[in-house]
DNA sequence: TAAAAATACTCCATAGGTATTTTAT
DNA sequence: ATAAAATACCTATGGAGTATTTTTA
């Protein structure tokens, strides 16, 4: 099991491209730098980087980790900053996902009229397949996905909303809002759905 | 930041719901164990665990970190396993960044051509200021860039596409590409490359 | 009172530092 | 010749163990 640490390191790495000055980042030494690197690259049984030729170059194993690391770091982060965060303020960040580039003008009138009633709450949109939404839905690092259906919903409880016959919410089965009837925009802050858009 | 080695301790204690039987689970003794959760929860400032004689329960942090360890212990695990197997396959990734909202028109129907001729791959698309883009790919967090011009380009090369005229693309200055007169999109697989859409 | 959890120490594995050598351009 | 990475060796933080005390149904 690699260390979330060792993976910001190598992070770091990755974007600096030269250990001497990924170390300054990160306020370690250049040694410790290269010796955790060799040995999770040891641990790994795999080369993660290729050194030397005036830069520092990732191998295809090295790309894959660094995408990797990118999400267990922002879940790793979002995580702590949610538990650390008093839950009695009602400012927060809203992660959006869309697989439907044509779901956008929907979602910012969505968010123009959130905005207003919680000027506290910062929307971050992220775009990407359909796959790629769930993958992130499921590993929490967005709050709210825009699809198409069909979709496989398997994991997920679905409850049709009252204003708009085109929205539909998705959530894990014994989520509370999964028995309500209705739902409103106040029950989805700081909750993990899968939002079905139907005809677009 | 806390490690994944204390989340697989309080997953275990969540699961079995006594620090005692969890650390038999874990190998190691109950007074570590014991030790390691209340200094997680002293890092988080909230409590985790409501301690009873017969029988630990979970705080709604608790639930939420549970949730998230699972998350990230999953993706861990899996990324681990990734990198350790050997995978020559040719399907991938392909990340796309785009700074301009309406050139995802026009990327969309790229991605469709693309997407017949090589099934494997999978496209990841995201958007955010020309800025953000341009950190990107630097960072090489994304293989793809669209924005307008101008745009500063002296890390790269700029090179004019045959069959339109608004296509552009620009690559590192020592990338192979860049000698070359005309390029097709099967050059383009698995480059980091900035393209310029000028007439938007 | 009998379980389970928290303390009080002790130990040691290893992350990290300093000094130096090796490598690559 | 120079800058960066690797190696050698040392230090010390904190994770983990044993023994014991404190808690609570």
């Amino acid at each position: 099991m690699f260390e979330l640490r060792v993976l910001q390191y190598f992070l770091t790495v990755a974007r600096e491209q030269n250990i001497t000055k990924a170390a300054e980042a990160l306020h370690i030494t250049q040694p410790t730098l290269s010796r955790q690197l060799m040995q999770m690259e040891k641990e790994l049984g795999k080369q993660l980087l290729v050194r030397g030729t005036h830069r520092i170059e990732l191998t295809s194993e090295g790309m894959l980790l660094r995408r990797r690391a990118e999400e267990l770091l922002d879940l790793a982060n979002k995580t702590e900053k949610e538990i650390r965060e008093d839950t009695e303020n009602i400012s927060g960040e809203i992660f959006i996902g869309s697989g439907e580039m044509e779901a956008f003008r929907l979602l910012a009138s969505v968010m123009k009229d959130f905005s207003q009633k919680y000027p506290g709450v910062k929307f971050n949109v992220f775009s990407g397949t359909a796959d790629d939404i769930k993958e992130r839905i499921n590993n929490g690092l967005i709050d709210i996905a825009l699809l198409s259906v069909p979709v496989e919903i398997s994991n997920f409880e679905f409850i049709r909303m009252k204003e708009k016959d085109r929205w539909g919410i998705v959530m894990p089965i014994h989520d509370p809002l999964a028995s309500k009837e209705v739902i409103t925009q106040e029950d989805l802050i700081g909750k993990k759905l899968l939002v079905l858009v139907e005809n677009l």
